[in-house]
DNA sequence: GGCTATCGGTGACAATATCGCACCGTCGAT
DNA sequence: ATCGACGGTGCGATATTGTCACCGATAGCC
């Protein structure tokens, strides 16, 4: 681990219930020592990347941010070609649609787009989908690298949401080999009790699982034949989303994704 | 200078010019050692600062900016705040408003709006705005600390865009103390040969300038009276903006303004 | 084909920045 | 007034970094 992982390794404690760390706070969350996290944090303000509040001391997240993001956006516009299917999705089939974005080790909600209906669904921009507790967290294991899926499920046992969130990773895998099958994966109250999702893979241009397309209804309208529909229309969603970025969608998947919608 | 720093300065040569870097390049253009640049480029891929194409092995930027960049407009929410005040004064004068936000040394254009006439001022977002040559720029200098200022300007001669460009330090900084006066800042030409601008400074919660609103004119329409009418209400729309920020205006920076609104 | 230049990346050692501790002044609560 | 926790500093022991030589692969060129 080098210093420069360290300093970055900072960042991560920053979340939206915890927006503003002190020196003292970084230092027990990270098991730094106080003057090693206030050089890093040193480095990191000059960056731009933390700013420290001059009353208050604390450190919060800083404006780089702002000026990196738009510089990725513009040169790689993932939300701005991934919005339109998302946008679509949600309309076809009347449910909140998302997508999971993968970075450093997390996935989060990068793109949502709400259903029309009243009853619906919410997912907040943002949020991080657990692995083993979301339908775009098993779907982004199913279609890793099966080392890559272990090393991110770590040892266990994983944090229980609910009675049906599966805590064992040797369970979770097992369930994601049915998901790799099927071409989408499935969750039923894992997260959150009244949600059941179908989620499916979207490729980068090396044919590796990057993104992941995920749509929520309530349980009330989760009948078994709308989630099938729901699976075969995000697949076929995603693919095309996959295309859009000039992502590579592996030969096997495609097989199934039409097979799926043959059976339809 | 902390190896943090070296390496969170490589991010600074990306650019939406040059939005791919490969390792090499990246050793030429920072004078690290290769071995250096890929040990901290490492802990940039790590930590999903910047990605690697599978393909050309160049690194981009990578994913978590978006991540942040989500959290931090969560928590401070910059951009969200502001814009409605830089729209409604575009609307209001008929002219492009662009605010500039200052992030690790650097000024950029993080909102703009564009006039809603046909002749316009195209201001593009994210553009950076050099600190000599732009009214966003010297409205900056004008207000920050004045050895802020000097260690911002450097030893010059400054980058020359047109005739019009102030390259002498001390030019710039006179020229500053006037529109520190003044209330605002001018710029006729300086970056832009066709373009008259003027801006008014946005202070954070300590009562320094984090930021700048400006209008750009073309020339044709920019007249002297145009121009200080422009200036008026910018001052005035900055000075609302900085309070919907909780920001703190200082007592003889709102004198100004007042006098200007009696003038008028 | 074979030559050369450049690429991304590796390995190892001397040089140097970092780690960890003790310590300081300040602030707010009790 | 005392105490504890805070942000921040200084310094020697030590782990990380800078530097350089080297590797295989690739692309251009004759």
């Amino acid at each position: 681990m080098t210093t420069v992982d360290k300093a970055l390794s900072l960042l991560e404690y920053f979340s939206d219930l915890r927006p503003e760390i002190g020196l003292s706070e970084f230092a027990r969350l990270s098991g730094f020592d106080k003057s090693a996290a206030l050089r890093m944090l040193g480095a990191l303000v000059r960056a731009g990347f933390v700013e420290q509040d001059a009353h208050s001391r604390k450190y919060r997240l800083g404006r780089s941010f702002l000026r990196f993001a738009r510089m990725r956006e513009e040169a790689f516009p993932i939300t701005q070609v991934l919005r339109p299917f998302a946008e679509r999705i949600a309309v076809q089939t009347g449910e909140t649609c998302h997508i999971g974005v993968f970075s450093a080790g997390t996935l989060a909600a990068g793109i949502v787009v709400l259903s029309p209906q009243s009853n619906r669904v919410h997912v907040a921009q943002g949020l991080n989908l657990p692995f083993h507790a979301t339908a775009s967290g098993l779907c982004f294991l199913a279609f890793s690298e099966p080392d890559e899926a272990r090393r991110l499920l770590g040892e266990g046992p994983l944090e229980r949401y609910n009675d049906a969130t599966m805590t064992d990773p040797k369970q979770v895998l097992s369930e994601c080999e049915r998901f790799r099958a099927q071409g989408f994966s499935l969750s039923a109250a894992n997260f959150d009790p009244d949600v059941k999702s179908v989620a499916a893979p979207i490729f980068d241009a090396e044919g590796r699982v990057f993104a992941t397309m995920a749509l929520a209804a309530p349980m009330i309208r989760a009948h078994d034949s709308a989630t099938i529909e729901n699976g075969r229309l995000v697949c076929a969603a995603a693919m095309e989303a996959t295309r859009a970025f000039a992502g590579d969608v592996p030969g096997w998947y495609a097989q199934i994704v039409t097979s799926l919608d043959k059976a339809a």
